[in-house]
DNA sequence: GCTTGTTACATGAAGTTTCAACCAAACTGT
DNA sequence: ACAGTTTGGTTGAAACTTCATGTAACAAGC
């Protein structure tokens, strides 16, 4: 009532937007969680390591692939070696640095998740917006990070770029 | 390396909509809990009462306006009134219905919270974007909203749109 | 007046994320 | 060689969310 805000026609951008992301994070996970029983953010880890050379990649590059803290990638690193899908091990080449690698149960749960999650973001992304639109919202996130990037605001956790 | 994925140019786009949105969502929770010690969920509950007539609005509604199920909500609420910015108390029309209640205190917090969070969010996204281009993000996140709507999915916890 | 079903909300347990240390390896300058 | 700092990662506790379930109010049908 009293709260400061924004214009009428900028508030409805705004609440449309978070509105959108949520539901499409919301559809993703119930997709990945159905097909696969992990979720979105699990399915992150696993798609970037299974992506890789030798599906291995060190703790840090994964945590920054995946927008994910340290923390938070120590702890679900650790329940997926629990689970059999990854596997931890040191780096010869560096001692402090731990190489995350993916195991073959782990690429099958990737393989078996995959096609409906590449599916889904077609269907309600990719297909839904034209060409046009996709090259537009491209257009937009660029400058979005760059405004962030600039604000000094970066992903969870870190400030370099890699 | 075998998981079937987009196109270079979608993949770009999708993963760059990721970044943009976890990175927004990220800067928007630092500011508010520096600011007033709330996360961008608890912020929206508040700022949602704030803007009723009366600060006060049915459970179920307040649910719906932010996004939240039932269980977070109740979950939220509950804490909310321990820290004494809400109080609930059962609806005379309704006995089953709940009104939450900001508070004079709670109003305080949104008070201290919504300058700080607006100017950010125009900092960050307004500010940054051409007329145009938020014109086009409104249109795509209505076409987005709509294509997941007509998929069958919808913010957690709601099949109606009230 | 009794089932049976649905709606509104609460709650305890389990899972996940963040927070605040912590440790050990690797640089840094002396 | 050696204090001090930075880097890479882990860990337990606290905070938050989700899940499954419970309770009470209302609604409908018999």
């Amino acid at each position: 009532m009293t709260t400061p805000w924004l214009t009428e026609r900028e508030q409805q951008v705004w609440l449309g937007l978070l509105r959108a992301t949520a539901t499409l994070d919301n559809a993703l996970d119930e997709q990945l969680r159905r097909d696969a029983g992990i979720t979105h953010a699990t399915y992150g880890i696993l798609a970037a390591l299974s992506m890789t050379e030798g599906r291995s990649l060190h703790m840090q590059h994964l945590a920054f692939q995946t927008r994910s803290s340290q923390s938070r990638l120590s702890h679900a690193v650790a329940k997926l070696e629990g689970q059999g899908y990854v596997t931890r091990s040191p780096c010869p080449d560096n001692r402090r640095a731990v190489h995350a690698t993916l195991t073959d149960e782990g690429m099958r749960v990737v393989l078996l998740a995959a096609p409906g999650h590449v599916s889904l973001v077609r269907e309600l992304v990719f297909d839904p917006l034209s060409a046009a639109q996709v090259r537009q919202l491209g257009d937009i996130t660029s400058t979005l990070s760059a405004a962030m990037a600039a604000a000094g605001y970066a992903a969870p956790d870190f400030a370099r770029t890699d």
